[in-house]
DNA sequence: TGTACATCAGTGAACGCGCGTTCACTGATGTAC
DNA sequence: TGTACATCAGTGAACGCGCGTTCACTGATGTAC
């Protein structure tokens, strides 16, 4: 991110430093303040440098949500090892949400209404979907059930995370009160 | 909205004219596109004029978010009358969602971070809190657990809503789906 | 019933801003012979 | 081991845009006496 004294003609890793950069924009002023320009302003290299890497602005954010996704993915990949799977993926999802806001929103949101015109990105959500699926197939006894399951368990994790970095829900206490929650849903696999 | 041919000197309901058209926006561009200029245009009236009306462009924001709410808390009352009231909230939010994205959207989404200062807003959306929580409450045993009820069932709706909406989950058949996902989730309250 | 005056709703022009993107260009690197 | 040349990564300047907001102002309306 910061630059050396004097950085060399190459800079080496401009698309990473750019997402970086982008992420950092996110976090600190939110989704609709991050500009391919601040953005490049932030790596140290001129806006059109960024052209050199992504084809657009648009370009850019999807590769950052696409990042945003796999890092998704392998949180909740993580969260699977305990004795309870169904719920540490649902705890895992929310603090996902709550200590990555603004990817969160960006991950979701209607910046990337487009999304299908991004493969990577397309893909990368594709596997948190199946990670999802899988996970709960396996506490699901009927199997003809198992689509409504998945969306039922996305759903829900989905929609505490949303009302929580929204406002809508006070987040003081927001683990407990998800753990109350979940719990509360079914979304045990010992029940 | 379309202005007479000659319109009179006074236009007679600015604010609720630019809601109106702050709403068309929203429908066909979306969150991001709205704007008191663009919205001005469409009512018809110099932009400044809306300034006699609304603080600034959060304000009209905050004012169309609380109509929402408004209308979401409307549509959710109709819907506790039938034979199983809480799939028909659940089903209405949905619905609601699929048939107003843009505005659930603003009403949800983080243009409107700081909610606590506009007070006709946090009514509404505290309105429409209460309203859920009631409705959870008639079909739940332990009052202890009342809490974690209410927002188990809004948290489930709601991201079923987002996810439709923001495209996870193709829309095909979305009601379908829904209404199998909130009885398989125990959202009904023979259950 | 008139009239002076305060108030309110509107106007057009302008300011300053930051954005996404394109243009014509330069400097460094890698490669074929 | 040199050298010509293609390729790649970067540069600064500029374009055009629409935005939110403010300014100084005017025209219509309501009210006190």
């Amino acid at each position: 991110m910061e630059k050396p004294a004097t950085r060399p003609y190459r800079h080496g890793n401009v698309p990473n430093a750019m997402r970086a950069a982008a992420r950092e924009i996110l976090d600190e002023e939110g989704v609709d303040a991050v500009g391919l320009r601040e953005a490049a302003r932030r790596v140290g290299v001129s806006a059109t440098a960024a052209y050199r890497h992504f084809a657009s602005k648009e370009d850019l954010l999807a590769s950052v949500a696409a990042e945003g996704f796999g890092e998704l993915s392998a949180t909740l990949e993580k969260a699977l090892n305990g004795s309870d799977p169904l719920l540490g993926l649902g705890l895992a999802y929310v603090e996902f949400a709550l200590r990555k806001k603004g990817l969160f929103r960006l991950m979701f949101g209607p910046l990337l209404v487009d999304r299908a015109r991004y493969p990577g990105l397309n893909n990368a959500a594709g596997a948190t979907m199946a990670l999802i699926q899988r996970a709960t197939a396996d506490a699901q006894a009927r199997p003809d059930e198992q689509d409504a399951g998945a969306m039922a368990t996305w759903g829900l994790v989905h929609g505490i995370s949303s009302l929580f970095i929204d406002g809508l829900v006070p987040e003081e206490n927001a683990r407990g009160m998800a753990e109350q929650i979940l719990a509360r849903a079914g979304m045990t696999t010992t029940a």
